[in-house]
RNA sequence: GCCACUGUGGCAUAGCGGUAUUGCACCUCAUUGGUAAUGAGGAGGUCGUGAGUUCAAUUCUCACCAGUGGCUCCA
């Protein structure tokens, strides 16, 4: 017999045969929803014999549980198995087909294939087979294999033999999922048939390297997304529908707030006046912090020299991200004439053995530049120098994305040249900068990652000590920060470590906003100093911060975030005024002049169409109060407000209008305060 | 950059080997109307760009440009 301990701390006994299904079945009942077991904290097949955990005997115990698709891990389990009914799908209408991998991920799962390449509409033939198959009941079954078998099973697929030998250690065997005819090499665990795979929806249909590699095969990889029942399905569907309607690319063309051209080129933002508007409140609002903490501003150029790029790293590190740099007319007739290709010119560039310009990639050489135009001694340190610096990079054209992923975007950049022991505390000031920003508007879900050097990696510049020093001051004030983080390897800048606020768009793909770097290595490449106590020379470190990001990227992610409902202090336009016939266009004009004396975007419309026409068309553009002018306003000298939140509020005189209006813009309230919801009753 | 798909007036759409449909927005006229579409009329597109096939191409083929979804990359 076995000692049993269940979820409720008693102990139950069972014989040596029992299953871990068998245990939840008799903890929750037949009908208990779960889908796997837990024992002993692991996760496992409903099959798994409790007795066959390793060193048990028959007087140990272990504790069992079982796994729902209300968690993270029994989702994950769904979804993994989904993958794989979705691979035995694909083999029975492609039986030349090689299956690869199929994990789950964080809203579904995948498959990867080798396979001729299908279309969108094949997908609808795949799903159909799916469910059929999950109709038919399929028990899942796990087979445990030695080499010899594996390598049997699988010899006619070289991706699978590719994972037994690098991931499946020699001798150790391994163990397959079998259900029907179809099997897969896996670890499991899996649910224990096909039966609780009904409400699969496969999505989109999309390739993918072997490994991740591009130089290796091409595959074809399949994307779906299952739920537990029929009901959490149409409702994930509705939410993925919900969440394509916030996309700032279409909100961007419907709400008038930037516009991206063909001809002017691709990935470059030109902002309408709609967004502008956002984007200098955003600006001004971040000033103000600014100079609350001591900064500088400055202005430089969009170019510098070829050979400043060289120093800082930047020219060589990413040359291929980079716009081709500007040679002096001359010197392109003179290399012209001497029938220098343009390969043999790029050489020449990256050889050192030309000059040219290069649209600048990052603004910190040029801030560099400014820290050394003269001596500095500590008594000026820490040296905060800031500047909404517009960048360019040549990003692969495959990745440029709306306002997200674009060539050429500004940075609200700034660099803090500072002594060692003023870092940690200017690295805090940082983050309380990006910590009242997303405070202020009220984007609460972000997460914070402390990008590491990659220690297999040799694209760093400078000596372990300094990136030892570096890291650890991240570290620190991260955890000081006080909310999780992560820490990851590789996300490093090229000159030093830094902590990241990263952000999801609507379609789940993570952009990082807010950044904060520490960097002892550019001082060094330009050679910066100051004058310490003891009148010496010493070196500054260097914090890179943008709190933003870029104002483009964030942007983007904000008319997400609010739907295109922006904020009264950021909207567009605040106030649309309505009149209901023409006899009111003296007043509205009135109004008008005194909404744009107290600095409120404001649009009319004072042309014929019925009251009710107007507001239909003009709620479209999501102004955060209407102000409807009639006969009793005209009368009274007052304002009836309309809210974007459909309250009323009439017969509001004037000047009271605008007290409270730019009282709720002065105080960046995320509500509306002149029309706030009334209680409704039920 | 790689793969697949897509590209019709400002926006959203129909369509097809014989130069194009509808709605919204826009303009005009009538209407002077109180909180999610008043009525009538009108203008606007050579169907992403270029080349090819054809008597004829928006419709077929190719190249390029751009977008979308991924992969890879992201100072």
């Amino acid at each position: 017999m076995i000692d049993i301990t269940l979820p409720d701390g008693t102990v139950n006994q069972y014989s040596e045969e029992i299953t871990a299904g068998e245990i939840v079945d008799d903890i929750y009942g037949r009908k208990h929803g779960c889908i796997a077991a837990s024992v002993n904290g692991e996760e496992r097949d409903f099959s798994f014999v409790i007795a066959d955990l390793e060193n048990i005997g028959g007087t140990c115990s272990a504790s069992v549980d079982g796994i729902k698709t209300d968690s993270d891990a029994g989702m994950h389990i769904l979804r993994h198995s989904a993958a794989h009914l979705l691979a035995q799908a694909v083999m029975e209408i492609y039986p030349d087909a090689k299956p690869t991998i199929g994990p789950a991920i964080e809203r579904g799962f995948y498959y990867d294939f080798d396979m001729e390449p299908i279309g969108e509409s094949d997908l609808r033939t795949i799903q159909k087979k799916m469910s059929q198959l999950a109709r038919q009941n399929l028990s899942v079954e796990r087979v445990e294999c030695s080499d010899e078998e594996l390598e049997n099973l699988f010899a006619s697929n070289p991706y699978k033999m590719e994972i037994i030998s690098d991931k499946v250690e020699d001798g150790s065997g391994s163990t397959i999922y079998k259900q029907g005819e179809w099997y897969d090499l896996c670890l499991g665990p899996h649910v224990a048939s096909t039966a609780k795979l009904m409400n699969v929806k496969l999505t989109s249909i999309s390739t993918a390297y072997w490994r991740g590699d591009q130089s290796r095969q091409q595959l074809m990889r399949i994307y779906g997304i299952v739920e537990p029942s029929k009901d959490a399905l149409k409702e994930t569907l509705q939410r993925i529908e919900e969440a394509k309607k916030r996309d700032h690319r279409k909100l961007g063309k419907d709400l008038q707030l930037f516009h991206i051209d063909e001809e002017v080129g691709q990935g470059l933002i030109l902002w309408t006046p709609r967004g502008a508007a956002v984007r200098q409140e955003l600006q001004d609002f971040i000033l103000v912090e600014l100079r609350r903490q001591g900064y500088y501003q400055v202005f430089t150029p969009h170019i510098g020299k070829l050979d400043l790029y060289r120093k800082s790293g930047h020219f060589p590190y990413y040359q291929d991200s980079q716009y081709p740099a500007l040679v002096e007319r001359d010197l392109m007739k003179k290399l012209a004439d001497e029938d220098c290709s343009c390969g043999e010119l790029s050489n020449l560039m990256s050889a050192g053995d030309i000059e040219g310009y290069l649209l600048k990639p990052m603004n910190c050489p040029h801030h560099i530049k400014i820290y050394d135009s003269q001596p500095r001694s500590y008594r000026n340190l820490p040296l905060r120098l800031a500047e909404f610096g517009t960048v360019y990079r040549w990003e692969q054209s495959g990745e440029i994305s709306g306002m997200t992923r674009v060539r050429g975007f500004t940075q609200d950049d700034a660099h803090l040249f500072v002594t060692e022991e003023q870092i940690a505390k200017e690295v805090l000031g940082c983050i309380e900068i990006v910590q009242i920003i997303f405070k202020t508007l009220g984007m609460d879900d972000y997460r914070v990652r402390v990008g590491l050097r990659d220690p297999d990696s040799d694209k760093y510049v400078g000596e372990g000590e300094k990136w030892d020093k570096a890291e650890a001051a991240c570290r620190t004030a991260a955890l000081s920060l006080g909310v999780p983080f992560t820490e990851e390897e590789g996300e490093a800048a090229f000159y030093g470590p830094k902590i990241d606020f990263v952000v999801k768009d609507v379609i789940g793909r993570e952009w990082q906003l807010g950044t904060v770097q520490v960097d002892y290595n550019l001082p060094e490449r330009f050679d910066l100093t100051y004058t310490g106590p003891d009148g010496q020379p010493h070196r500054p470190v260097m914090i890179h911060r943008a709190p933003f990001g870029s104002m483009e990227r964030f942007c983007g992610v904000l008319i997400e975030h609010f739907a295109g409902k922006f904020p009264t202090w950021l909207s567009p336009t605040q106030v649309h005024v309505i009149t209901i016939s023409e006899k009111h266009n003296l007043w509205a004009q009135e109004v008008i002049s005194a909404l744009v004396e107290a600095g409120v975007r404001v649009e009319a419309d004072m042309s014929d169409a019925t009251v009710g026409k107007k507001i239909r068309t003009h709620r479209k553009m999501q102004p955060n109060y209407m102000v409807i002018l009639g006969d009793e306003e005209v009368e009274k000298k007052t304002v009836s407000l309309r809210g974007r939140n459909n309250e009323q509020v009439n017969g509001m005189p004037i000047g009271e209008f605008i007290e409270k209006l730019t009282a709720e813009i002065q105080s960046k309230d995320l509500q509306l305060t002149l029309t706030p919801k009334t209680e409704k009753q039920d």
